[in-house]
RNA sequence: GCGCGGGUGGUGGAAUCGGUAGACACGAGAGACUUAAAAUCUCUUGGCCGAAAGGUCGUGCGGGUUCAAGUCCCGCCCCGCGCACCA
């Protein structure tokens, strides 16, 4: 009998699969598609990880799982190459990014192979390969065409390690979000000319879109969260003395009554005007603190409220009262209009600065949420007055509805060498100018010191002969723009790549595009907010454009917990409790039981903790089905006195399986396989057969298949078949052979379990009753009296009611 | 503070539609095989009482709805994640 030895058949299967490319697809309109993918990786120097290996189990065992019922599926690779990480490991050892970029993507691209995975390898894709990046760039050209990509001046988180500046998604505590360990500083944040991407125009689409995603709820609130919706109104308060109007925004417009004072950002143009002279000082004080308190602390603050008396008075048009302006941090400048009608009656925030500083406090809605002290709207319900103030304001031409986000536009610009250079030519003529699409890509040029300069600019800007160039539109020499785009707009569009990765003459066929695309099952445990959001935002600007025929790029989003160490907490080097999954591999375990195991841990969408024990349970198992098939094997197969139960058992299992896989529920689906295989063990004692032991085994090897393919194939080969398991169709099953003859009624009284009676399946519903009634320990508690009530659910329950 | 998850044996977890709580696995205990160990196989395994039959308690806590609640409703507590002075 042939011992399992994963160690031998993996390398076997795997190296047939590559010879037979046995996972390319192309483009069959006669076919269902299905398009699995992870969250392509960012090919580190340390190699594959538990989570990597984690994705990676789900996203296979989903690919094989659909290609057994015919569907054309489309598992594809790629590399997230540009970023930090290589290009600091260049800064401090001399490689050049794309070389140490090209080892780590061979490591990678080794590793996933040994673990089996399913991957149509001619869809290859590296974003900093040119062929891919000249259309990142072409895409950033549409984008400045349609004036969704511009320049503005402003205030940027700044990281000082790293000499870059960051989106605000990258900030992390104050952090920059490569740098956020205890003894790493905070951010600051500096003023320069950057590149944004206008993904505010995109907020209410990306939200209305948001109910439809097949994507856990809590990646979709984060979304609705991180756009940030509010309707309100905004209103404009003349101030006394003055021709200035300082607009503030409102969410309550209903309680503009109570409005008793204004508050100003402190980096407000008219904080400083507005200063009058004996607080000017006070003033000009204070905005300085609080600008520097922004590079700072204002983010991880105390919420002890701070602020300053400009001196002058607005007038609140509806009281005509004479409201103070205020400077006070706690009024951003970034949001809104950057100015606030303080109601501290209402709000919280405004009633501590309120108190705090002495300031008048005027109730203007009751306990019965209708308005008082307002005039005209008193006796208003709250939420009828917000309507009726705002059309109060709209005639007297001082305010209007108004609706803002918290979300900013993308930041894209990054000051350091490796990633996609922005494709702009800046002429003294002719500004800004989008490099022609005849001329893409703009070649990241080769340059022996990669590190910023520290004077806000990449090591770009130092390659004379690539800045140096002539304006596209007058031939006049015109310089490069200098700054890289951020890796996120790399990775916004590489789903749709994959549908046509070797197209050069444009990003994307969308005949092909829209075959593959949507992603039917996207994997991943991270980027809950930045990538899935500007995913989502491109692909509805490319849907506008033509390029493709839906708006969502990923139908169902599988987000996957983390897989912890075995203590419980996250793995990490200094910790020295890492699994490599290479490792596990290694130890003779193989990639069939590593990837049985980890999707046998628990929900896909729970942490979990890595148990060394664990896999060695899964191995047993594994090594279970093994035994069983050569057992048969090797058996004169004459016995044919179980094959009625075997037959059952395996429709049962299959059924099973089958539902489990499609919920996606794999713990489950693994836990019935191994019942299947203990009830197996039981009746192969007496003996097997031919034929029904053989559909039994063979129905299990295909079950396992997308958990264990390289055992399956082996499996399957040994049971004479010519093709290989992932060319067979899925097992089907039968529900009338899954039927038993018997049923098992459970009898309660008063909802206590007092007895099970095992019953043929046609007794009568009253028979069933009496039967019940008449089992002796349910007769001991029921008594003498007569029962309130015998409530029988048919096949499952009988309640016995009594007193 | 707000939002989203979650809390079930010694452990990971199961219970898909309100119907036998604890499937499956780990760990533990016992046995078989073995010179021995490993591997493998078999049995037991929520707590308490009991020789057993059986009883009793039991899904974070307190209430409620129901013939019946891990599951539904109300009020709390705890843990994780996300956002966080967003007017």
């Amino acid at each position: 009998m042939k011992r399992y030895d994963p160690k031998s058949i993996e390398p076997k299967w795997q190296q047939i699969w590559d010879e037979k490319m046995a996972f390319e697809v192309a483009v069959d309109p006669t076919r269902t598609k299905t398009y699995a993918s992870g969250m392509f990786p960012y090919p580190s120097g340390a190699g594959m990880h538990t989570g990597h290996a984690f994705s990676w189990a789900i996203v296979d065992a989903i690919a094989r799982f659909n290609r057994g019922h015919g569907h054309n599926v489309l598992n594809p690779m790629g590399w997230d190459t540009f970023g930090l990480p290589a290009e600091n490991y260049a800064i401090k050892t001399g490689t050049a990014p794309a070389a140490a970029t090209a080892t780590n993507i061979a490591n990678f691209k080794n590793q996933f192979k040994r673990m089996g995975v399913s991957i149509d390898w001619s869809r290859e894709i590296n974003t900093s390969d040119p062929r891919y990046y000249r259309w990142t760039q072409w895409i950033f050209t549409k984008l400045f065409e349609r004036d969704l990509a511009y320049q503005k001046e402003s205030m940027q988180w700044w990281c000082d390690i790293d000499k870059t500046v960051l989106a605000n998604e990258q900030v992390v505590n104050g952090k920059c979000w490569r740098h956020d360990g205890p003894d790493d500083p905070l951010i600051s944040k500096k003023n320069i000319t950057q590149w944004f991407f206008k993904i505010t125009e995109y907020a209410d689409t990306l939200l209305e879109e948001i109910p439809s995603l097949d994507w856990p709820e809590k990646i979709k609130t984060a979304q609705t969260n991180w756009i940030g919706r509010s309707v309100g109104a905004e209103v404009n308060f003349a101030v006394d003395g003055h021709d200035e109007i300082v607009t503030v925004f409102t969410t309550r417009p209903d309680t503009l009554f109570g409005a008793t004072f204004l508050v100003l950002a402190p980096e407000h143009p008219l904080a400083r005007q507005l200063a009058t002279d004996d607080q000017r000082t006070a003033v000009e004080q204070y905005i300085d603190d609080a600008v520097k308190k922004t590079e700072m602390d204002r983010m991880n603050d105390t919420k002890e409220k701070t602020g300053v008396f400009t001196g002058s008075y607005a007038i609140n048009p509806a009281t005509g009262n004479k409201v103070p302006v205020w400077v006070a941090d706690y009024v951003l400048y970034g949001y809104g209009t950057g100015a606030i009608m303080a109601v501290p009656a209402h709000d919280d925030r405004d009633r501590a600065f309120a108190e705090k500083f002495g300031l008048p406090i005027v109730t203007v809605i009751n306990d019965q949420n209708s308005l008082v002290s307002s005039g005209e709207f008193d006796g208003l319900n709250a939420n009828d007055a917000r309507d009726a103030i705002v059309n109060w304001l709209a005639e007297k031409n001082i305010g209007t509805a108004k609706v803002t986000y918290k979300m900013r536009d993308w930041l894209i610009s990054r000051q350091r060498y490796w990633g996609a250079p922005i494709p702009i030519i800046h002429c003294p003529e002719h500004g800004a100018v989008a490099v022609p699409e005849d001329q893409l890509p703009v070649v990241l040029p080769e340059v022996e010191d990669f590190a910023p300069k520290g004077d806000g600019k990449s090591a770009l800007a130092h390659v004379e002969e690539w800045v140096n160039t002539t304006c596209p539109t007058c031939g006049q020499p015109a310089q490069r723009e200098t700054d890289t785009m951020d890796g996120y707009a790399c990775s916004s569009w590489y789903l749709l790549r994959f549908a046509d990765p070797q197209n050069d003459d444009r990003a994307w066929d969308p005949e092909r595009a829209n075959y593959w695309a949507p992603v039917d099952f996207y994997v991943g445990g991270d980027h809950a907010v930045a990538h899935l959001l500007y995913v989502r935002f491109w692909t509805h600007v490319f849907h506008e454009m033509g390029l493709t025929s839906f708006k969502e790029p990923v139908k169902k989003l599988v987000y996957h917990g983390y897989i912890n160490a075995e203590d419980g907490t996250k793995m990490s080097k200094s910790k020295g409790n890492v699994i490599d999954p290479l490792d596990i591999i290694d130890q003779g375990y193989g990639a069939d039981a590593l990837r049985t195991y980890v999707l046998f841990m628990g929900p896909v969408e729970l942490d979990a903790s890595w148990d060394s024990r664990g896999i060695a349970g899964v191995y047993r198992f594994l090594n279970r089905v093994w035994t069983l098939v050569q057992e048969y094997l090797d058996s004169d197969k004459s016995f044919t006195g179980n094959d009625d139960a075997v037959l059952h058992a395996r429709h049962k299992t299959v059924r099973k399986v089958t539902n489990d896989f499609r919920r996606l529920s794999f713990n489950t689906s693994i836990s019935a396989l191994m019942e299947y295989v203990n009830d197996l063990y039981k009746y192969k004692v007496d003996g097997f057969s031919d034929e029904a032991w053989r559909n039994a085994l063979e129905a299990l090897v295909q079950c396992i298949a997308p958990l264990a393919p390289h055992m399956a194939e082996e499996l399957w080969a040994q049971l004479s078949h010519e093709t290989m398991v992932h060319e067979t169709m899925w097992p089907e099953w039968d529900d009338a052979l899954i039927v038993e003859d018997t049923m098992t009624i459970a009898v309660q009284v008063n909802g206590k379990l007092r007895a099970t009676l095992e019953l043929a399946k046609d007794t009568s519903d009253d028979e069933v009753k009496t039967q019940a009634l008449a089992a002796e320990n349910v007769a001991r508690f029921v008594g003498d009296s007569e029962p309130l009530k015998v409530i029988y659910i048919p096949g499952k329950i009988v309640n016995v009611v009594v007193r």
